[in-house]
Parts: C-alpha cells; sequence; structure tokens
DNA sequence: TATGAATGAGTTTTCATTCAT
DNA sequence: TATGAATGAAAACTCATTCAT
C-alpha cells in the first residue's frame, strides 16, 4: 500500500503549492493509512470521527485536509484502480496473454481487497474523473481477455465482462459467513477461478453475454 | 419466498406459550415478507420505518413484534440460511453427486443473493443459533464436496471450505464496479467457476488448504 | 400573533389529511410559538436545538414536524406577509385613502416586528409561493401610494418603493444601539414618518425614483 | 474610512507601554480595514478566517493582534460612533440649527450603513467604553435636537430619542424585503423623514416621550 | 514574530427505539 | 393492541480559538 499516490496526494496538495508544514504531511499520512484501515476493518461506512480517532487527530483536522468523507473515500478507490491499471498494463506487456491475465488477477484481487466496500459506499455517484479511469480499465480488461482467447489460453465463450465481475466477486468474499476467509483462501479460490477460465472443451456459458 | 417461515415462528417465541392472535401473525408475516423485500432492494441498511411502512403496519406495531432491527435481520437471515440447507440436503440425496453439488451451487446463490449484506451489517455478532445453523451448514458442504470427490467429479486438491467462500463470493459480486450485474451474469460466473472445480488435472492450489 | 395561520398549518398538516393527535399538536403550536418567539429574541439565527428546548420538545420532535430550520422560518415569514396583504386589502377598501394607509403602516410594522430578522436570514432564497407574496404585497402598496397620492393626501414626488422601504426600516429598527425602543417609540417615529409623507409642499426628493 | 483610525490604537493598549513595531502597527492596520470592508459586504457574522485572508495576514497574526473576532467587531464599532461623534459636533457648530441637524443625520447614516450587522451581531454586551460613548453621543442628539427645536426648525413635540431611533431604521433598512434597496433609496427616506421632523403643526407625537 | 495546522464545541439533520394515546 | 409521536445519541460538517513550527 502505497499512501503517497495520486488521488491522494491531490486530495492532500496545499492550493498555495507550497511544501506542506511536517506535522501536516504526517498528519496527512496518518489520516489517510487510518482511513484504509477503518474501511478495510469496519468498512466503508467507517465514520469520519472513527477514522480522525484512528489517525490520533481531532475531527477538526480531518476537515482541514479532506473536503468531504466522500471525499476522501473516492480518492482512495481513484488510487487503488489507478495501480490496478497499471498493473493491467504491466500484464499486457507480458509476452505469454494467459501469464499476464493470471498473474494481473492476482494482483487485482490483492489490491482491491481492503477498499471493497468503497464503491459501493459511493453508490454510483462516481465523479468524472473516476468515470474515466473505470472507462480506462475496461478497456484494459477487455484487451486481456481478447489477446488471451487469440492465443487459445482462454475459453471463446467467455465475455470480457465476466472477468471484472468475477475478480469483483473473489474480492468482496473475503469475510464469508461463518468462515475467516484468509490470504490463502482467496488464493485458492483464483486458483479454481482461473481454471474454470481456460477449460478446453467447456460447456457454453448460459444466458446471453452481457453487452 | 415463504412468508410462514420460521422466522415469523421464532419472532413468537414467547415464554408464556399461549397461542398469538390471528392479526398479530399476520402482522409478522407483513413484517418479514416486507424486510426481505425491502433488503433485496435498498440493502441491509433498510430503515425500521422503512420496513414497517412497506407492511403497511406503523413503527409501534414493529417494535411490539420484534425486539430489534438486528434481531430481524437475523431471524431473515436464519430463514435463508435454512433454506439453503435443505436445498444442500436435498442435493445430498441427488443420485449423481456432481448433480447434486452444481444444482445446489445455483441455488445457494439465488437464495443468499437477496440477503446479501445482511451478514456484512450484522459484522459478525451472530448469536448461538446462527453459529449452531452455520455448523451444520459447513458439515453439508463438507459432505457435499467429498461426496463429489470420491465419484471423481471434483478436482481432489479442492478443500470443502472452498466452495462457501466461492459460492458467497458470487453471491456478493452483484454490483460490479462501473459493469451493472444482471441475472445472467452470475449465471455465466458460476459456470465458469463450476468448470474450475471439476478440472481433470489441475495444477495443485496454492498455500494450505484452510483448517 | 395567530399560531393557527396558513402557512405554518400547511407545514405541520398530516399528510394523510387526518386529524393530529393533541399532543401532536400541542407540540406543533408550541414549535412556533416557541420559534416566534426565539427568532424575535434572538434573530433568525436561533438554533434549531433553542427552538425546541423553548417549545419543551426533544430535538427530534422539532424535526418530525419541520422539513427543516429554514422551511420553518420561511412558513413563518409567509404567514406574516400573508397578515400584511390582508392588512392591506382591508386598506384599500378604507373610503379615506389617507387613514386606509395609515392605518396600515401601523399594522405593518407592528406584525413584522417579531419576524424582522427572517428575511435576512433567507438570504433572498425565497422560494416560488414566498416570491409570489411579494408580488401581490407591491401591487398592494403601489395601489395604495397611488390612490392616497391622487386624493391629494400623499406628496406627489413618493415613489410606491419608498412605503415599504421606510415601513421595513422603521420595523428593524426596534434594537437601537444604546436606546431600547418600546411600542411607543416606533409609534412616534411612525407619526414622524407620516408626517413627512403628506407634507403638502415638500422639497423633491433626491435621485431618481427607484425602477 | 481611515485605516489609521483609533480602533487600531486600542488594539496596541499594551501594558508595557513600548512602541510597536513598524510591521505590527501595518499588520492592525490591514486587519482593521479588512473587518470593515468584509463587514460592510458580508455582514457582521464575517469569519476570522474572512477577514485575516482579506487582511492578506494568517489566522495566527489575526489573533495576536486582536482578543477575539469580537473585541475586533466591538473596536470597529467604537470607531464609527467616534466618526459620528464628530460628525456631531461639527454639527453643532453649524450657525444654522436645522441646517446642521440634517447634514448629520445624512452623515449619520452613511456612516453607520458599512457597520450596520454590529451592534446586532454583538447582541448588547457593548463593554465600558462603548457605553461611555453612546453616553456621549446621547449628549449631543439631545443638544442637536433641542437646539433645532429652539430655533422653530424642528417639531416641538419630537422627543430627542426619536432622532437616534429614525436614523437607526434608516441604516438597517437597506436591504428591504423584495426589493433592492440602493443608496438613493436611502437618500429619498432620509429627506421624507426630515421633512416629517420639521412639520409645522403637526398632530402631537402618541405616548409618552421615551424616559 | 508570523504562520497556518490543530482543536473541539456547536450546528443541522437522521434514525433506532420508547412511550403516550 | 396498534399507532405514530417523542426522544436523544450520533453523523457530517463549520468555525472561533490555541499552539507548534
Amino acid at each position: 500500500m502505497d499512501t503517497h499516490s495520486s488521488a491522494v496526494d491531490r486530495l492532500f496538495a496545499d492550493p498555495t503549492g507550497r511544501q506542506p508544514r511536517a506535522d501536516a504531511r504526517r498528519n496527512a499520512e496518518r489520516l489517510v493509512a487510518a482511513a484504509r484501515l477503518a474501511i478495510a476493518e469496519i468498512g466503508a461506512d467507517a465514520s469520519a470521527h472513527e477514522i480522525a480517532a484512528r489517525a490520533g487527530v481531532g475531527i477538526g483536522t480531518f476537515y482541514r485536509r479532506v473536503p468531504s468523507r466522500e471525499a476522501l473515500l473516492m480518492a482512495i478507490l481513484e488510487d487503488v484502480l489507478s495501480e490496478i491499471r497499471r498493473a493491467a498494463d504491466e500484464a499486457l506487456l507480458d509476452p505469454d496473454p494467459w501469464h499476464g491475465l493470471s498473474g494481473f488477477a492476482a494482483e487485482y484481487v490483492g489490491l482491491r481487497g481492503e477498499s471493497c466496500g468503497i464503491s459501493d459506499a459511493l453508490g454510483g455517484a462516481c465523479g468524472e474523473r473516476l468515470d474515466d479511469l473505470l472507462a480506462e480499465l475496461r478497456d484494459r480488461f477487455r484487451l486481456l481477455v481478447t489477446r488471451a482467447q487469440e492465443a487459445g489460453a482462454v475459453r471463446p465463450d467467455l465475455a470480457w465482462q465476466d472477468l471484472p465481475f468475477l475478480l469483483a466477486s473473489l474480492t468482496t468474499g473475503h469475510r464469508t459467513l461463518g468462515l475467516t476467509a484468509d490470504e490463502d483462501q482467496w488464493r485458492r479460490g483464483l486458483r479454481v477461478l482461473l481454471d474454470g477460465l481456460r477449460t478446453p472443451e467447456p460447456a457454453p456459458l448460459p444466458g446471453h453475454p452481457p453487452h
């Protein structure tokens, strides 16, 4: 987890463009770290007070750095999605399409895990920048799937939309009721899933491919 | 959805043991039905007022029937899990282990879908009765997986815990960020997943099997 | 002061159209009375808690009856303006134009006094209904002035806009710095003002008449 | 507006009696000027940050110079009242009592206009110094009125307290509901009012003269 | 000394829950 | 018993004021 990533940096940037004071910078970092932790632990409805308290600062400091709780969530989500896009771009450079895709899948789940509930909490009110990012991500997903299919590594009946759906599913499965899902758990699940993706003679997928 | 389900019964766990009045019972049934609908539509944070209004009763009646909003969520969750247990029991009676398991998987996702957010909302505070139910479910999962493995229908390296994890994942994946997941979406995902489960010569699953 | 006046009634009306419960009605009346008093005493920035406390109810009750603090202010203002419009209509029926106008002037100041700060607090965001009411009031002012001028009772160089301006001024002058303005004070001021309005041979008013 | 006014001096009422540094004095002047402007533009609830920003200094400097936001408001009010006192003294030197009084009235409204909301914001908590100033002002008002009455220029039934009341009223009438009052507006209103003051054969003013 | 970061009480508003009718 | 009115703790957010740099 890189707390110096861009959307959050932009959020905390001094409008005057000067170097922020040492304590300000420290508190900003603490706030982001606390927010990510709180979100991972108690979900995206972690309150501003909760986050501020975890960061060891007053609520006033929270709102000095951040225009709103939602803005902080969005910035964190944006950063995570940026990381994922970067991972997708690297995967597309892999000479082995299947190796690229499967490696990306693992990165996706690892990166997305902690910020899992944010997108639900934002409820679709994403903002232009996030929309652009999502559009770019969709492009990468389509390319990754198509390329692997052309190489014969992925079942031809798979729609590219199935991939983000399955990966997102895995991501949100962390807290399975009655089971505590650990790191190994999702890695095992991912393997099953990947094996399902490359089945050589699959039964045709049901329903219409998503538009 | 059966409005005469056991959640209603449990709402009448009356120490005096008297027969409840007919209209009281009807109100309880309405409340449970309204709650399930509300949760399916607007999530587990549907307000008590919302549920009462949908049931056509006052908030006072709500709290006469239900000790707390959380208790109602728990009762509904219990009902859903009961139905899933029943589906598992039926699946275990299927002479074809694979057919039983794969049919159960579809039922699981369908049943669990509507009550999806409840377990998150409850945040692990489950209560004894729920724990018992979960233990029984775990037994069924283990039996389903073991039986299918012994029949050679499921990869031998699969741990039984992988199945609830994967099914729960699919269940919560309904709203993938930037995509609108419909009925077809999870059916397609489930097919991929099932294909992954029965891979004949799989690469060994990573990590240790969950304890 | 009539606490049963229409805009406030509309605000507190039960959407189902039924007769409100006795305690609800009592609390509604208390809230309006408390709000008017609080506004008169500490200004339009009286807090919702303050108003609720003065009414002897919890903050929750305040917000059960009222969509927002601002809505309550607006409803009170609307009622006062309605009263003023009624007073203007009566004044226009007076066979003696000057008698009608001067009586109206006194009513205006008396009615407007207590709600004095509200319009400032609303800051121009008035709402359509209020705008309509204001337009109607402007009509009355124009008629009152014109009629009195045609009867030779008011100086011909007076613009009708001067009248609401002067009356509003008198209204807000209640708390003159260093003087506690009582009832007599504004009555005396009003007399001076009225004498200024009917000066037979006035020096021409300066500036352009307002548009 | 004189930025070297006594409010600045008073902000340096330093028990040690040392000469303030040049830049400190410049900051104090800036703060007072900015505060007057801010209050004139956005009212007496202009925030401390707003004033500091307009003065081009940090909030820390604000509070180094000023014990509290309220104290600054009071100091400014004092300055305005001082200027008004000076205007009154000049008016008393005018050989024509009516000319003096009417000229003073215009000055009063002009001077008081910008600081209009301050006295409300202070809510009566004035402080000793302000009380003294107000007492002095009351003397001037009494003299101005008495002198003009003795010269036969002002109606004999006018109480001197009526004058500050009427002028203060005009001052606060700037934003009449539904009308935008401009400079001309209050000049026209003032003319009406002055005409009312010198009415030769007025009906007796109602009520008892204020004590 | 000047700065602006940090603070927390106070404001508006929501909602789970209790209680009078 | 059914109702919905009343309640108050809690959430997001603001701003006067203090304090570390």
